[in-house]
DNA sequence: TACGACTAATCACTTTCTTGAGTATGATGC
DNA sequence: GCATCATACTCAAGAAAGTGATTAGTCGTA
């Protein structure tokens, strides 16, 4: 049940959109959560209803309208609560991992294939969590900012994405090599 | 989709029953994908419906009598087509990371509590797959290991959790220390 | 000899997530 | 001038995942 609190937490940098918010959720929030523009219309409009978030209509000429939503006093207090309540241990959970795990049974090749592409697509995200740090940090270094800086929530989060990217890219090329060798070794699969 | 597939992976290493399967689910397997015991009878039993697992009852004087299964040659295919298809990317999504996301807002705290908390968990789960990891191998190293071992799938999965849950480690540890310093530094939170 | 842990599993239910389609308008590109 | 993209959102249906409780015999231990 942290879809709401993820909600929640990305609100509270202030008033955005159900469209800015599915945004967010495809770059920076995705470091710690990920959803689909549909469950995020359908969570804004469970919360509103609770009054965690209330929301204000905004009309515009050349766009369609939009209603901008911000987090309540109650809201903050259900965060608080949240941030206060024991958490549930996190998993990988990664189909790809499956097919590693049967990749030398059932045959290897689809498997680097998918390997290599998750390594760019590992790569890519690197890169844009890199200008994301830099950005964020401004022009103090990531220690003076760590000290130092407003607002370092995002920042941190931000830390753990890059280092989940990186780790693996790194897995995903070292496998692949390792079933390319032995699949140029030991021909009789 | 996969729960499925991470039940015909697990079963691909030998006959076992649904019991035996819940605690692959917790240790090894946990590297790749994670359920509770319902779901994985409730797997069990569809998988059983549509013919991609077998089941053979075993009667027992002293426990309780228990079904083994095992995967069948339709089984197989499924798990070979799962492996030749692309899989939708993996993500974080992690409770504690939605609560650091806010912590400097709300609280830090609790949150610098959970952090070690986790850290620690991290710190047991290395060890244990340190273990998993020289049992599976054997005698060989590493390398020696991966280019000529039988069946390296599970030991792949294996490092990829290592190496996961190391990273978790030393976010976890560093935001701590991070939080704890800002903590005492500026007060005046 | 009572207590809890282990083996082995099932039932009932709820929440969460995904898929796919649909609406409407303005801006941008070829 | 036609197509596609971006903004902004809604609805419905279904699959997948998670939660909580329950049964019942056996084994070790305090």
């Amino acid at each position: 049940m942290a879809l709401r609190h993820a909600v929640l937490a990305a609100l509270l940098d202030g008033e955005c959109s159900g469209y800015q918010l599915a945004k967010a959720f495809d770059v920076g929030v995705a470091n710690f959560w990920h959803a689909l523009p549909q469950q995020l219309y359908a969570e804004l409009t469970k919360l509103e209803k609770e009054g965690l978030v209330a929301g204000r209509q905004v009309v515009q000429e050349t766009r369609p309208n939009k209603r901008l939503f911000h987090v309540t006093d109650a809201g903050r207090a259900e965060l608080e609560k949240f941030a206060a309540a024991v958490s549930k241990p996190s998993f990988i959970r990664d189909d790809l991992l499956v097919k590693v795990q049967v990749a030398d049974r059932i045959g290897t090749a689809p498997v680097i294939e998918q390997l290599e592409d998750r390594a760019s697509a590992a790569e890519a995200k690197i890169e844009l969590l890199g200008k994301l740090l830099r950005q964020l940090r401004g022009d103090a270094g990531e220690e003076e900012f760590l000290r130092r800086g407003e607002r370092i929530g995002p920042y941190l989060t931000c830390l753990r994405g890059l280092a989940f990217e990186q780790e693996h890219r790194d897995w995903c090329l070292r496998i692949a090599a390792v079933l390319k060798e032995r699949q140029s070794t030991h021909v009789e699969r």
